[in-house]
DNA sequence: TGTTCGATATGATTTAAGTCATATATTTGG
DNA sequence: CCAAATATATGACTTAAATCATATCGAACA
């Protein structure tokens, strides 16, 4: 675990709340994150206001990692689940990877299963298909929280997703067990 | 560059010409890859036969990262372009990364270029408004080929972007400077 | 140089996701 | 425990991208 490979001096423990920032677009890089419990959005806002969730980091995942190489951050992230999170210096891990081996190959497996993961979401997000999307998206395991949180996690409103659900509930291709709870159909 | 701080027994030369595969999804991982010249593209069937495209690696490029910390490859990898690339060797990249902190760093840079890049795709698709997403890709300078290509790349069809492109040429938001020319405004 | 082939381009139509509206169930908080 | 807020759910309609068709331009090549 990175967490317990670092110095004390190298981090740094930062409570959030619903809504609270870590940082945002623009900001001086301090360094990454490490996510201990709770949970962080990683967002964007267009031209036209609109929200674009980039990441969602969870219990474990680490975020903000190409910030070791930047000046300023390129999004904004935003605490949704009460927790904390480890601010990882970023000059002190310059350092620390020039002499730690171990802490550098962690980060890089790190690194490599944030690139496979990108891989999978870009992946899903070129199928075009709504329930093929939606039904891709719940194999991956992706909707976690509510499925308004998960439309916009997989780049379709909520409707459109209701909809997905219930269609392939009717195909029998997964099963609804409630309001609101759909899950595979075992094979 | 990481090719010159890797010893010649961690790396073999391929030459790659357009159609060549370089691995297959399920091949068991020989390694990352470097592209010297020429261009890879790593792409995935779905089961209904859709072609996706996840990457095009081109010249000073990795890809495969994930492939380290992996048994067997999880998408196809075939040439697009003539050129050559460089394998890798997974076991031997492990051992030099106990050993070698500069190599170590150099390659964890480069995995953040990667995320990095992978976040701005992500940031693309979420995009629905064809114009918009065009545009973006332009100011991305994705369009580095032809036309078509480009389309496949930013997941539109290309009559969608032949049209996208017509239109923000006669809105005057980019400049059309011949057939299939098309380039940002200079403000 | 003429022919073939593929990229560029655009028109007509279809389709599927978005949008807006509304109803109901569930959770949250006073 | 009740009221308010929010998530789930679905109907009606709109819109924009996909699809299918066709024309033209330019490059490659015999």
């Amino acid at each position: 675990m990175i967490y317990d490979i670092l110095p004390k001096s190298a981090r740094q423990v930062i409570n959030i709340a619903p809504g609270a920032p870590v940082f945002r677009q623009g900001d001086k890089t301090l360094g990454m994150f490490w996510v201990v419990t709770g949970e962080v959005q990683l967002q964007r806002h267009s031209k036209d206001g609109v929200k674009v969730i980039i990441h969602r980091a969870k219990s474990g995942d680490t975020f903000a990692e190409a910030a070791l190489f930047s000046k300023a951050y390129h999004c904004d992230a935003v605490a949704t689940q009460s927790g904390e999170v480890v601010r990882f210096d970023r000059q002190k891990i310059l350092d620390l990877l020039k002499v730690n081996q171990k802490f550098s190959f962690d980060l890089m497996k790190q690194f490599a299963i944030q690139i496979q993961s990108y891989r999978r979401k870009l992946e899903l997000l070129a199928i075009n298909n709504a329930q093929e999307r939606v039904y891709s998206a719940l194999a991956d395991g992706l909707m976690t929280t509510d499925i308004k949180t998960f439309a916009i996690e997989i780049g379709l409103t909520h409707e459109t997703v209701y909809r997905a659900l219930a269609a392939l509930a009717k195909a029998n291709k997964i099963i609804k067990s409630g309001r609101g709870r759909y899950s595979l159909r075992p094979n």
